[in-house]
DNA sequence: CTGTTAGCGCCTTCAA
DNA sequence: TTGAAGGCGCTAACAG
């Protein structure tokens, strides 16, 4: 016994007038007589009308919301930028999607269908790859579309990134400065902001042929398991180490257990994350990390996207975003 | 120069096949010569279409999408069951749309309706208040809905929520055994969830009548700050305190800047928080706080309303999950 | 100011 | 196995 949704036509048959009239206050034209416009938001009122918007959007209206695709949800570093785009976007009437690809790429391609399918004016999209197959559909589609935290290899895509090379360089010069005996590089899933990070790190280092490398560390609790398995392997009590972590939600995982483990931080391992969440101001050791500017990722992102819609984008937005580093305990120089 | 989308009948010209035969293959109709399906499917590939998702929807069939509303997307509260929510939906080939209300009653009725209008197949809501406009309007809507985090005060609606007098007694209880000199409760905006653990918490307490109270500290951030005013106030250095702060976050926050300036946990002040988000084992003095099942709550949430989507639900879901107290480091009972 | 008439893109009978 | 036709709810000219 499903009621059935009142339409339009419902209204206008009551109201006595017809469906261009309701559309009209729907639309909030000017030219309705005031009579008519109370009646029927009166009786709009009584049923608790609610217009169809898919039927809105079929018909031509924008429906005002953005769609954005992110790879993870429990990653802090997403959540901000999500923030971000939201503050910015609802600002302007917007109303903003989220959803997750969990890292799968088929899931973030259904994710993206989803969000062609149904017609939102743009898309924010954290690509699995830079050659996401999600990408050229995207494309395809003609809905304007931002990719964050990827720089993409074809030049006509519009984007906004850190400089992941850079922030690699950056943490590739502090550990110089350390000067400690042992060097371990620790990184996440195979993804295009992970290598460059790699990549600039090991190219400023002085000895990365002595550098030990464990990968696929993605979230905080495999940070919090893979450090006993380094206090062991490497030795961390005896040796004086340093860590380069590229996520820091596991490089507050990793601390947290070596805590637990006795070992001191930063005297005897010092420990360098990626991306300056919130968090790590937060944790029991505060973060010594590379910043890339959470906010402004989310809010330049949305702001551009905003004018690509509108199409008043002058020319495509691409921002490639300075990182700095930010010494607070986990990791210092005298 | 934007393209135009490639409709149904674009592709049933182009396959010498009328648009009935194409809609066939998108629902994936046994009745189609393979041929012809072959046909059509490469057609399709080409021109890399995607239905309208708004037209299918128009036409009766289901979106597959279930919203969900919550208060505040930088609170890993509500993340944390947002993430147990898409595991369990996505499983079962649906997306979710999560937006933020950012506690503001306007915006969540604006959100809803929203939502209403997209018709999505089910909405999960944090309402900001336990007498929201938006439940009026989700329940004339005749969409399924469920509510979280609130216990409503209608009997006719489906809700998944923590016992919140009985986690605020939890506190309370653990609070009495503390013998400190100085008690202090720090609460968050006026919702029902909070006042019903002020409740259980007061009725509890030995000594209500001392009980200091601090209100609308809702972030980390707000709990950081707070924590200075605390501390000359409350004269944190030379009594023995004890605080009950309904968020874990907040709790976070203010531990964090009493570290700082140089007050000893749980020695001097001990504190217990509320929620048990992952964080609040892995910030600097993991936190004593009550556990409210977080990925429970997503879950059961998640399964409950699909089941009142397909129709198979028997009665109304409505499940009171019971708190319990973990003990960290941040308060100790002997 | 208001009604009429076409669609928007797709699905679903009903016939063929 | 296929096509034709009507309709989902709403907007947008175009006449009055």
């Amino acid at each position: 016994m499903k009621k059935k949704t009142v339409t339009i036509s419902d209204i206008a048959t009551e109201a006595g007038v017809s469906k261009a009239t309701v559309s009209r206050v729907l639309s909030n034209s000017p030219k309705v007589k005031k009579e008519s416009k109370e009646k029927i938001l009166k009786i709009m009122e009584k049923y608790s009308y609610v217009p169809n918007n898919m039927a809105q959007s079929l018909a031509g209206t924008p429906r005002m919301t953005i769609g954005i695709v992110i790879d993870e949800l429990a990653n802090f570093f997403f959540i901000e930028v999500a923030d971000g785009i939201d503050k910015v976007i609802s600002h302007s009437g917007y109303s903003m999607q989220i959803s997750s690809s969990r890292w799968d790429e088929e899931n973030e391609l259904r994710l993206v269908r989803q969000l062609i399918s149904s017609r939102v004016d743009g898309i924010i999209l954290a690509p699995v790859s830079e050659t996401s197959r999600s990408i050229a559909l995207l494309k395809s589609s003609g809905i304007p579309f931002l990719l964050i935290n990827v720089i993409p290899k074809q030049e006509d895509l519009a984007f906004v990134s850190c400089d992941n090379s850079a922030g690699g360089r950056l943490a590739g010069q502090f550990f110089n400065r350390m000067h400690r005996p042992c060097q371990i590089l620790i990184t996440g899933y195979p993804h295009q902001s992970i290598s460059y990070r790699i990549q600039g790190f090991k190219e400023t280092l002085e000895k990365p042929e002595e550098l030990i490398h464990y990968e696929n560390i993605n979230t905080y609790e495999q940070g919090y398991e893979i450090a006993s398995v380094l206090l062991i392997k490497n030795r961390l009590a005896s040796i004086k180490t340093a860590l380069f972590v590229t996520n820091d939600n596991v490089a507050i995982g990793i601390i947290t257990r070596l805590l637990e483990l006795g070992i001191s931080i930063p005297e005897q391992v010092s420990v360098i994350g990626y991306d300056d969440i919130k968090l790590s101001t937060f944790c029991r050791i505060p973060l010594t990390t590379v910043s890339q500017g959470i906010k402004d990722i989310g809010k330049i992102a949305a702001m551009e996207l905003l004018e690509m819609i509108e199409g008043s984008a002058e020319e495509l937005p691409q921002h490639l975003i300075e990182p700095q580093i930010v010494m607070r305990q986990s990791a210092v120089i005298l």
